[in-house]
DNA sequence: AGCACGCCGACT
DNA sequence: GTCGGCGTGCTC
């Protein structure tokens, strides 16, 4: 007798209850298709409709036999979409990050490759002769509707006829054989097809065939020319060169003298041709750094890395050699970069060393770019993959290598479900596919480098920049002296004086500014009313470019007001400083410079960000203002000063990590000068000189830093020595939403009560307004758990328990519960 | 989520 | 009686 296999399928459809494995029955005609990791169609509740669920494990036995039992639909796919590794690391993900299995599998398979199963309604033969006198209304109206249309998706007839009770009605037509329901799968995007042009002549009938055409045909001819030399032509192409129509080449394929192909092409993200990029000898730290990686990897001694090199030392080359490394091997690299450094001077360099083997993957490419880049990597075609977090989880076969720059990024961290660490989540996934880790930064996080002490990761150290040039002097200026000598503009003394200088000298200049707009809040001096956003609990920047106070949360703008909404008074005045403010005042006091300014504003269209850097390089910018987008990976040489204009900004924020993101921010930016052959200088601006983060930063001493916060730490029971778990309770009704978060905060200490016989004091905190009160009108409440290593499990057990409980009761309806394992921010 | 079942009030 | 509204519970 045959004996049943049976399939664990997770099923597309998101909700608490449903997130779990469903094992269904293999018919024996699709045993041979019907493999883990690809995706499948299948009944699915009481209705059966289709589902697409993916197959994770297949089974020959099942511990019990569930009574009602289905059977796969169908198969989707030819080959799996997903390899075993990253099912495996998928559930690792579910289990970390307290996610559901959908949620997991969405963000390791590609977006855009889901199919979606629509269901359509058309009418019988049968319904065209039948009699309808024994219809009611509604059903009338339905067989009407279809009568002009044929069929149509379920859907659109639903939302057409708005009739009460639609299904039942269409289950009564559907029984008396007038109307048929089936289902029909869209298979996303398909690939990329492009008109060709072949020539079918032969090429020394060339003049021939210009003879027998028409004297009048001076485009034909045209196009006969430029056949003559290739055989094969983009057809747009050969339009643009005949500058001919698309009638004059149908005219010659009328005449048997071409053909007209559709060609499947890449899409290819990389357009402009890139020119190579030379490897260069190396300096001493760089081939120490790099041997010692090699020699480990190959002795099996450690296989995870941090690489601490301040600015300028040269990560990158050690990177590409040991990617090359890896090519020699015939093993494939992921390289992660934070995404906005995903510049077109990143990629050149992957691109410029090892040519068509790398594939790209960032946020801005379409959903078609990035099915194309995906299927490369999957049919094996590229080698290397240079992409922002979720290149993670490139679908490589033969790993051998995953180098995440700027570790310290928060980028890396997903603020959506699953919200992980791509860092976390390449450690795991070298561990399950034996394959190297290597992170670099020139200011670790405090997290990482606490590990690398420990002996997690080797520690690897390069102190010197390549070039040998001097790391900047960094010159701290107190804003609060500047103020007792009656300066109040943006700029002190001496920024002004050294930006005139560097003016003088044909110098570039990069003025810093973590804040972007004009300003940050405008506010009425007779009450002090602030202007905020009505969705969200936030004061309104002002933005010069379009006279409007915009929100950076919901993006909501308004027009300023005249008068004050509150007492009437016209003394509405504008306070705080952003980039836009900066440009206007630096245009004003120096108005022979070029100015630029660089921030999320002015480079959300495609290739804007370029066109400012290109200026930049080619000297076109004297002075470039600029946010955090500016603070990584640019390199220019001419680039002699960088101002600070206000250090203080990330320092105040309530946030344990304010300290650390300053010391990054500013060893990052003041990277950026001095790459050249002059010495580079660094002017900061504060109002706290005496703060360590400000002190270490001047003088380049990471270590100093990290001593002076790691104790800060250990005392406030922070990360490292911590797990942070924040979690978020969400909703529009305020008043029910402050209800809900103690009885949720009490649940969860009586759970954590009769877990542990002790509850620390400060393992629990809250339930609190969050920083942010509101956003886009979600009240939003918080609970912070700080747990320690072995605490973690049974924390993440009760919460995963708590949740699931509280998401079926009827008192969290409309209450959004998001938690988030090790946040970035707990703002 | 989405679908069916089942209870209960309004109305022929 | 019975139509339709809505709350409840389950999905291999």
């Amino acid at each position: 007798m045959h004996k049943n296999k049976y399939a664990l399928i997770v099923v597309d459809n998101t909700s608490a209850n449903t997130d779990k494995v469903f094992t269904y029955v293999i018919p024996e005609e699709i045993i041979n298709y019907v493999e883990v990791g690809k995706r499948v169609l299948v009944p699915f509740g009481k209705g059966n409709r289709l589902l697409e669920g993916l197959v994770i494990e297949i089974v020959d036995d099942i511990d019990f036999i569930p009574n009602k039992l289905k059977s796969i639909k169908k198969v989707i796919d030819d080959t799996p979409i997903i390899s075993k590794k990253l099912i495996e690391l998928g559930l690792w993900m579910k289990d970390k990050y307290l996610a559901q299995y959908i949620e997991v599998f969405k963000t390791i398979t590609p977006t855009g490759i889901s199919n979606k199963v629509i269901k359509y309604i058309k009418i019988t033969e049968k319904c065209k002769y039948a009699y309808k006198g024994s219809l009611d209304e509604k059903q009338k109206k339905i067989i009407e509707y279809l009568f002009e249309l044929k069929e149509c998706e379920l859907s659109k007839l639903k939302a057409d006829l708005r009739i009460k009770n639609i299904n039942i009605h269409i289950k009564a037509l559907e029984d008396k054989g007038l109307i048929e329901l089936f289902d029909k799968i869209n298979t996303g995007i398909g690939k990329k097809y492009e008109k060709f042009v072949k020539r079918i002549f032969d090429k020394d009938k060339t003049t021939e065939i210009i003879d027998s055409l028409s004297k009048n045909a001076v485009k034909q001819i045209e196009v006969i020319k430029i056949l003559n030399d290739v055989e094969y032509i983009k057809l747009k192409e050969l339009m643009l060169k005949a500058n001919c129509s698309y009638s004059t080449i149908k005219s010659l394929y009328s005449k048997g003298l071409i053909e007209i192909l559709d060609i499947n092409v890449d899409r290819s993200p990389i357009k402009e041709y890139i020119p190579p990029y030379k490897k260069v000898s190396l300096t001493e730290y760089q081939k120490l750094c790099l041997d010692t990686i090699i020699n480990d990897i190959s002795k099996g001694n450690i296989n995870k890395f941090l690489i601490h090199g301040v600015t300028g030392s040269g990560k990158t080359e050690v990177y590409l050699q040991l990617i090359e490394k890896m090519l020699s091997q015939d093993k494939d690299s992921i390289v992660l970069v934070p995404e906005i450094s995903l510049t077109p001077q990143t990629v050149e360099r992957f691109v410029g060393r090892f040519g068509n083997k790398v594939a790209i993957l960032h946020s801005r490419l379409s959903i078609g770019e990035r099915y194309d880049e995906w299927r490369k990597i999957k049919e094996g075609k590229v080698k290397i993959v240079v992409g922002a977090r979720s290149a993670v989880f490139a679908p490589f076969n033969n790993l051998g290598l995953i180098i995440i720059d700027e570790e310290h990024e928060n980028s890396y961290k997903s603020s959506m479900n699953p919200k992980y660490s791509a860092i976390e989540v390449a450690e795991k996934r070298c561990d399950l596919e034996n394959a190297a880790l290597v992170l670099g930064s020139a200011t670790p996080s405090i997290e990482t480098y606490y590990r690398a002490k420990n002996g997690d990761l080797k520690l690897l150290e390069m102190p010197t920049r390549v070039n040998k040039t001097k790391m900047p002097s960094i010159e701290i200026v107190d804003m609060k002296k500047e103020l007792e000598k009656g300066n109040k503009s943006i700029l002190s003394e001496a920024l002004f004086k050294a930006i005139k200088d560097n003016l003088h000298n044909k110098k570039q200049t990069i003025l810093f500014l973590n804040r972007r707009g004009f300003s940050t809040f405008i506010s009425c001096r007779k009450c002090g009313y602030v202007v905020k956003c009505s969705e969200c609990d936030i004061s309104m920047t002002y933005h010069l470019d379009n006279n409007v106070l915009k929100c950076h949360y919901c993006g909501l703008s308004v027009k300023p007001p005249i008068t004050c909404p509150e007492c009437g008074s016209r003394y509405i005045k504008y306070f705080g400083i952003g980039t836009q403010k900066v440009e206007e005042y630096i245009k004003k006091i120096f108005p022979s410079a070029k100015v630029a300014r660089m921030d999320v504003d002015n480079t959300t269209k495609k290739g804007s960000h370029e066109r400012i850097l290109n200026d930049v390089k080619n000297g076109e910018v004297d002075i470039l203002i600029g946010t955090q987008m500016i603070s990584k990976g640019l390199d220019f040489p001419n680039v002699t000063l960088v101002g600070i204009i206000a250090a203080d900004i990330s320092l105040n924020l309530p946030d344990f990590r304010a300290s650390e993101r300053t010391f990054q921010l500013v060893t990052q930016v003041s990277g950026r000068a001095g790459r050249g052959d002059v010495e580079g200088k660094v002017i900061l601006q504060t109002y706290e000189p005496e703060h360590y983060s400000i002190l270490a930063s001047k003088e380049h001493n990471y270590k100093k830093f990290y001593d002076m916060e790691i104790k800060i730490r250990k005392e406030f029971n922070y990360p490292p020595y911590t797990s942070i778990i924040n979690i978020v309770l969400g909703s529009k009704d305020e008043i029910k939403l402050k209800e809900v978060s103690k009885e949720f905060y009490f649940c969860l200490v009586n759970a954590l009560e009769r877990s542990f016989r002790k509850v620390r004091d400060d393992l629990i905190l809250g339930p609190n307004p969050a920083p942010i009160y509101k956003i886009r009108n979600n009240y939003r409440y918080q609970i912070m758990i700080k747990c320690r290593d072995e605490e973690i499990q049974i924390v993440k057990k009760i919460l995963k328990d708590l949740v699931i409980n509280k998401k079926n009761d009827k008192k969290f309806r409309n209450i959004k519960i998001s938690i988030d394992i090790n946040p970035t921010s707990i703002i």
